[in-house]
DNA sequence: ACCTGAACACCGTTCAAGT
DNA sequence: ACCTGAACACCGTTCAAGT
């Protein structure tokens, strides 16, 4: 069994060495130019050739994706935590904007997330599923508890922390907490902010 | 005085056609590819060589604006008349909805909108304006009718419809209408639909 | 007055040749 | 095992030459 799995072979230094160059270049010159940044910039930037980006990350999802992986792994742990919270509602308030704050890291990412499962972005389809499946489980419970409309569904809540992520890329992170906060009014049996 | 703006001396019937055909297959490849298609073949399906495409329009916005010129005409008359409408609510809802349904034609159109007259969009700039005044008049007077809660600004209201019509775009109308009636039900003091 | 298409720059992607 | 960089395709944009 374990051999249809081989161990990974301990990588030379210098291949070593490129990869986490190029994961660094890439986190600096997506912060600045967005997902679509030129991909020869990235290869310039770290000093290696074209060529060595690709052979490290076949497809720019797939740097995408190795990019995110660590902060991944931090906001999906938050969100398991989240579901042991007392206040489902305050739970959910948190999980929103954690997501939100995320997703506006890159220009261009919520756009990525959004079609998430979608066809496309197979390198970050798993993460997508995972990101829905926390979202699904936190709005379960908070449904349960009274604090969301029983119509309000969890796609409901992922297109809108999408959308607010979209805003905050495109004009700034206040007006992004003002639809957001308005739109979670909408879906609050309240009217008012969640977990109050 | 009038020296200052001669008189369009009538085009050449040739120019003239090549106009009126970049611009519908423009319509053609913006619909099915968004508005970062590639201009070259807008230029191949019109029959004409690249350089009359920027003969024409000197940039793409140049004509993305042409192309929006009779339908934001159509749009901003309706929502001059919506203005006198007796019920601001139902009139500002309305608006939204026309508003939404016109980003959401082109895949990226509602990311120009939402710039607006920010710094780039320079041939769009005065569309934006309008469209934003448009919508803070109709805000306004639905504020004033007790329709909207005193505060949600005309900037809340814009901020909305660009999301909506971007989720249009990304997922479905469908899901964008969900968010739309969700974020509107919070910015009623009814926490209900508009105008009811 | 208008149109054509070559020219240049830049980028995505592949792959033969090197070490 | 990994890296390099040329090669090809495609597009944005400009402009000299044609009609």
């Amino acid at each position: 069994m374990d051999s249809a799995t081989p161990r990974r072979r301990r990588p030379r230094a210098d291949a070593r060495r490129n990869y986490e160059r190029l994961l660094a270049e890439a986190d600096a010159v997506f912060r600045e130019h967005g997902v679509d940044a030129s991909l020869e910039r990235i290869a310039r930037q770290a000093g290696v050739a074209i060529g060595t980006l690709y052979k490290h990350f076949p497809t720019r999802l797939a740097l995408i994706a190795a990019l995110l992986r660590e902060r991944h792994d931090a906001l999906f742990a938050r969100g398991d935590a989240l579901l042991a919270d007392a206040s489902p509602g305050a739970a959910l308030a948190t999980w929103i904007r954690l997501v939100v704050a995320h997703a506006a890291t890159y220009q261009g990412l919520a756009a990525l997330f959004i079609v998430g499962p979608g066809l496309k972005a197979a390198e970050l389809a798993e993460d997508c599923a995972r990101l829905a499946s926390v979202t699904e489980q936190l709005v379960g419970t908070a449904r349960a508890a009274g604090a969301l409309r029983p119509e309000v569904t969890s796609a409901d809540v992922s297109a809108l922390m999408n959308a607010a992520a979209w805003v905050h890329e495109e004009i700034s992170a206040d007006q992004a907490n003002r639809l957001l906060d308005l739109a979670v009014a909408g879906m609050t049996p309240t009217g008012t902010a969640l977990g109050s």
